[in-house]
RNA sequence: CGGGGCGUAGCGCAGCCUGGCAGCGCGUCUGCCUUGGGAGCAGAAGGUCGCAGGUUCGAAUCCUGCCGCCCCGACCA
């Protein structure tokens, strides 16, 4: 293709609206253009390194037995109703009615769809397992969408479905696709992990996330150093200290004046804040509850809520805690507390620490657990720390940013039971099939793999997903050697199926170079003086800088060597 | 939805406080010149100053309402 016949509108400056990397490079770069808060356009660069990645899933969907399927985008309301989703998966889900005053609405997922296709056409455990996929655009009404192509209101997702007959296949099924999601995100040249997840309002019994290591991530993970251990913040396990094994002291209520805040409490009293127990509360789908954490810890919302079976739990401000407790906060304490209470496991380790007394102005020290207060339950309700230790092997935790570009979930039974989707087994029995579903972000891959690849000058494309493998640079548009030669080279590099895009714009060299950088293709070859002087090309790689000149009649050769390698 | 910021040429911005000819840089177009890291000179085109209303002799500027965009938070594959 050539460059003075593409539409790649190149920016010189950046763009006021883009804070991240990529979105600003996306911009910059000619790859895309907004048309509304998180609805972009694909300009043709844009769309050719889509299509590389869709490329890349397809080949290893099919090859992990998966078959490609194209589903509607608009839906009928009903089959929401049915699921139960259309109250619970809230104003993301966008809505309207169509002409006949039928309410519809757009995709954001498909599991509905999916599994209504399948009740109405497989009936037997012969057809199974069966595992669908399509490639589309999918569309969810976002708070806030933000950061270019990382959270769009509109974007291009690849979602899979599984349905398996037993629990052992829908297991099987499940680690067939989280073994070709790390083919798929590997032959993107992507930096991830996968990690252990929380299932959200997808549903469902457990679900891995892949994520894509970037400091601009969204989503912050923590990983074992020392072994394979990866979770999500909201699942990552926190192991408690061995117990205290100090001797009890005796309770004792102590005046703490105007010491609400746990550095506050801490310093007056002259104790570390491992010897503090903080009571927190939190407003449980309206109803309020007391969360015991010790004082350097934080409450992980998401543990709290699937403790608690609740859809939402919010902080109480501090006049909802008083109305809930007659105390003012900052001398809360489970001794004699009106509200539930649950306790973080990491209390009940804990000798001899101080509490809030549930009077203003007073705290108690030396409280213990079960002799001075009980509650109703105990669980891991905290944010792990980086101090923390892996749960798996005990090493050492590191708490990093990731991008999620992938998120695969064993659904079990929840949708199949909701449609009434069921199969003749062996044994003449009718069963629910047992489903599983499998995501990847396409577009937000992209945006994932610039923001782990770019330097001062623009993109940096691995080899596997840039929109085209070589540029050939003509620096000599008006020179009639310079030209036949990058046209010869051109067409040579084309014959022999290179993706190759020839920048034989009218424009100075300065220019070429700095377009050449910023869209980031891996491979550049310049024909300039060199050429007239030497008779050589140069062969430059954008990732490594490395450069190399050799005579035309072997550039193709070469070129092909050096695809080959990356 | 709460908090903050912004809206002036394709892009980046100044002008607004203190009302009085619509500006700058880059880009675009034409010509000359130049040709290995976003050159130079000369000329040109391009504006409903987000929209609506108000105040005023006069509004980009002051006031009111609305719309849109970005960031933080809540929320969310």
């Amino acid at each position: 293709m050539r460059f003075s016949q593409l539409l790649i509108p190149t920016l010189k400056e950046t763009p006021a609206e883009a804070e991240v990397i990529s979105h600003q490079l996306l911009l910059r770069a000619g790859y895309i253009r907004k048309l509304t808060s998180g609805i972009y356009s694909y300009l043709p660069m844009g769309l050719m390194t889509l299509r590389k990645i869709e490329k890349i899933v397809r080949e290893e969907m099919n090859r992990a037995g998966a078959q490609e399927v194209l589903l509607p985008m608009v839906q009928p309301a009903d089959l929401w109703k049915e699921s139960g989703r259309l109250v619970k998966y809230g104003p993301e889900l966008l809505r309207f009615k169509d002409r006949h005053d039928r309410e519809s609405c757009l995709g954001p997922t498909h599991e509905e769809v999916i599994t209504d296709l399948v009740r109405n056409n497989v009936h037997s455990y012969r057809s199974l397992p069966l595992n669908l996929y399509q490639i589309q655009t999918k569309f969810r009404d976002e708070i806030r969408p933000r950061f270019g192509l990382m959270r769009g209101r509109e974007f291009i997702m690849k979602d899979a479905y599984s349905f398996d007959a037993t629990e052992h296949g829908a297991d099987e099924t499940y680690q067939k696709m989280k073994d070709a999601y790390s083919r798929i995100f590997d032959r993107c040249g992507l930096s991830f992990r996968a990690v252990d997840a929380d299932t959200g309002t997808i549903g469902g019994s457990f679900s891995h996330e892949f994520m894509v290591l970037a400091d601009t991530g969204e989503d912050t993970i923590v990983i074992c150093k020392e072994c394979d251990y990866a979770a999500n913040m909201e699942k990552a396990v926190c192991v408690s200290s061995e117990p205290d094994s100090s001797n009890e002291l005796p309770l004792a209520k102590v005046e703490t004046p105007g010491k609400r805040k746990v550095a506050a409490v801490t310093e007056f009293l002259k104790i570390s804040a491992d010897k503090l127990v903080k009571t927190m509360v939190y407003l449980a789908d309206g109803k309020a509850v007391a969360v015991l954490l010790r004082g350097d810890h934080e409450v992980q919302p998401v543990k709290l809520q699937n403790f608690l079976g609740v859809n939402e739990v919010e902080l109480a401000s501090d006049q909802q805690v008083f109305d809930a407790t007659g105390v003012p906060s900052g001398y809360l304490g489970p001794v004699g507390m009106k509200i539930p209470v649950v306790a973080d496991l990491e209390v009940t380790k804990m000798k001899n620490f101080a509490i809030g007394a549930n009077e203003k102005n007073y705290h108690y020290i030396d409280a213990n657990f079960d002799r001075d207060f009980q509650v109703e339950k105990i669980a891991d309700l905290r944010m792990v720390t980086s101090s923390d230790q892996c749960p798996k092997c005990g090493g050492n935790l590191d708490l990093t940013r990731g991008i999620e570009v992938g998120h695969i979930f064993k659904l079990g039974t929840a949708y199949s039971e909701a449609l009434n989707a069921t199969f003749l087994d062996k044994d003449g029995q009718e069963k629910v099939f047992i489903m599983g579903c499998y995501g990847i972000g396409v577009s937000r891959v992209a945006a994932a793999a610039i923001e782990q690849n770019h330097d001062k000058d623009g993109i940096i494309f691995p080899m596997p997903i840039a929109p085209m493998q070589v540029i050939v640079l003509n620096l000599g548009v008006n020179d009639e050697k310079i030209t036949q030669a990058s046209e010869s080279l051109y067409s040579e590099l084309e014959k022999q199926g290179v993706e190759v895009l020839l920048d034989d714009r009218d424009e100075r060299p300065g220019s070429k170079f700095k377009d050449a950088d910023l869209i980031g293709i891996p491979l550049r070859l310049t024909v300039g003086k060199k050429y007239v002087k030497e008779g050589v090309v140069e062969i430059r790689q954008r990732a490594s800088g490395n450069v190399t000149e050799v005579q035309l009649n072997k550039v193709a050769a070469t070129v092909a060597d050096m695809i080959g390698n990356t």
